[in-house]
This record gives C-alpha cells, structure tokens and sequence, in this order.
DNA sequence: CGTGAAGCGGATAGAGTATAACGTCTTTCA
DNA sequence: TGAAAGACGTTATACTCTATCCGCTTCACG
C-alpha cells in the first residue's frame, strides 16, 4: 500500500491551493491535517474536537466552512453514507472516486477505477443526463475482516 | 415512461409481503402509499408531517421503523445524498439500483444497469472485498432541464 | 382458558448533522 | 487609503436519526 505520510499530503495541499490561486489557511489546513492523520473517515463533530486543542471555543460553522473549502478543491472527500470526511489520497488531478467501505473494521479504500466510472458516463448519457457529481460507496466486508470471518 | 400508479405498487407490496411472511401492516403501507404517491423523494419528517393527517400525535420513531422495514423489503430506497427517501419501482425481485438525480428539479431516475452493476463487483473483488450494499448515487442535470438551460 | 414470547407501535429524550444570519476582522487590490 | 471580497467568530436553530421504556395485540402451546 502506498499510504503517504500526512505532512506529504498537507505540502501537495498547500501546492495546488497556490497554484489555483485559493487560500489555504491555517484553519483549513488543520481540518485537513486532522483528517489526514486520522486515516479514517471522521465526523464533522469529531474533527471540531480535535480542532479544539486548548481550551478555544470553537462552533460548528467553523468546521464546516473548512469542509466546503476542501471539499471544492477536492482535497478531502465525504462519504454519504457515513457522514464522515476523508482525505483524498490523490487530490493532484481531478477524477471520480469510488470507495469500498469496511462494516467491521472502518477501512475505506479509495478506488479511482475507470471501469466504473465508465459505465456511468454511457448510463448518464443514454437519458440525457448531464452528470456533476457521483456517489459511489460500496458497504461491504473487507478482505482482510472477510478472512477472520470465515478462516 | 412507465410510470406505475400508487395503488398498482401498494398492490403488488401486498403480494410480495404475503408471500415472503411478513406484514404490511396499516402505518406501513400508508408509509409507502406516501411515498409513491409523493412521486419525488421525500425527508424522513415530511412523511411524518404527511401521515398526521388529522391530528393524531406521532413521533419520528414511527416513520423510521416504517422505513425500516419497507427498505429491508426492498420497497423503498434511501437516496443517503439527499437524506430522503423514495419508493421502488420495481421491487419484484432484488436488485442493485442507481440513482440520477436532478439538481434543478429534484426529478429522481431509478436504473438497473448491469455494466454499472458488473464493473462495481469486479473492483471490489479485485481487492477481496465481499459488497454487502451499493450506494450509487449521479447528481447532476436531467435531460429536460438541461434543454431548458442551453436552448 | 391461561400464559408467555414475539412483534408492533406510542412516547420521551437526546445525540449527531448541518445551516441561517449577523457581525467583525483581514486581505487584496485599485 | 479606501472599497470590496473573503475568512472567521458567535448565537441560534433546523433537521436527521437512535436509544429506551412501556403497553398492546397476536398467536402458539399447554
């Protein structure tokens, strides 16, 4: 598995945020520090409490707002079906993920299979219909929870 | 577009359940009767507000065990990006389904592609993971809203 | 009958998720 | 320097969902 080290993540962050010209700020940049080094989906509520190193009182918009920043440049992603935040594990170029979600043990692998995302295209297409974004999130039994289970 | 009316579906629910020994009781199916009545996804507490038809009392518990019940049945869908829920379309035999959502309209498009459905399986078997639920869900501009936009 | 188990539903409370609205301060840039 | 835009603090509140307890009905079985 190539997991990259949090701080890798962070400075291809700060990257591709002056590259586009967006402001990563410290703020936004430890909501995705936290979210990276947690390497689990986390809560909104979840990351608020990590944010709250000292004893600063912080509120939920806060969270938020650092969410939707890093959401729009693609730099985390939200799973739906969790309401929970990753961070991306390849925010460097624009793409369709896919993710396989572990219900014993909370892994979440991100995919980016172009099968899939094919395959949605032509079924989009056949109707008409003019894709903006996809959710695609499979719940399921990992391999490796798969093989305790019936080992 | 075939485009069943509520009693058809309600009617079939009633066969489907008969047949597989469980009951859809009154506040169930009245659940449902909303549901596809409604025509277009709906929240958790509008089914709610739509079932105090007179002035009988009734908390968020009842619709969510209806709810319960009618999607371990297949009869309805949740759509987890909208928080909503809609009926089936054809829950005569299993099946995965996606989901096209309209962002202008809210109009909702329920497929049964097999490309879709064939490409997630392979991805996940690839990685040993055994998929217990499929959420796929395209946000994004039906057809009519779309010619409405660009014409 | 009686009785016990199971399923359904009423009711209260509360946890978790998310946004509206408004004000202030900072940054940017002309 | 001044105006506009953006980021953030703060309060309040709406919305989604679950835990828990209790009572009622149904039904099988003795």
């Amino acid at each position: 598995m190539d997991v990259k080290p949090p701080e890798a993540a962070l400075e291809e962050a700060d990257t591709l945020c002056q590259r586009r010209g967006v402001r990563l700020t410290a703020q936004r940049r430890q909501v995705l520090q936290i979210l990276c080094a947690a390497r689990r989906p986390l809560g909104a509520y979840e990351i608020l409490e990590a944010m709250r190193d000292g004893s600063r009182p912080l509120a939920p918009p806060t969270v938020y707002r650092a969410l939707d920043f890093l959401l729009e440049q693609g730099l985390v992603h939200k799973l739906e079906s969790l309401h929970a935040y990753v961070g991306c594990t390849h925010p460097d170029h624009p793409h369709f993920s896919q993710f396989l979600i572990c219900a014993d043990c909370g892994l979440v692998t991100e995919l980016e299979d172009e099968a899939i995302a094919a395959s949605l295209k032509s079924a989009a297409s056949e109707t008409g219909f003019r894709p903006r974004r996809r959710v695609v999130e499979v719940i399921g039994t990992c391999a490796n929870c798969a093989g305790k289970a019936t080992d």
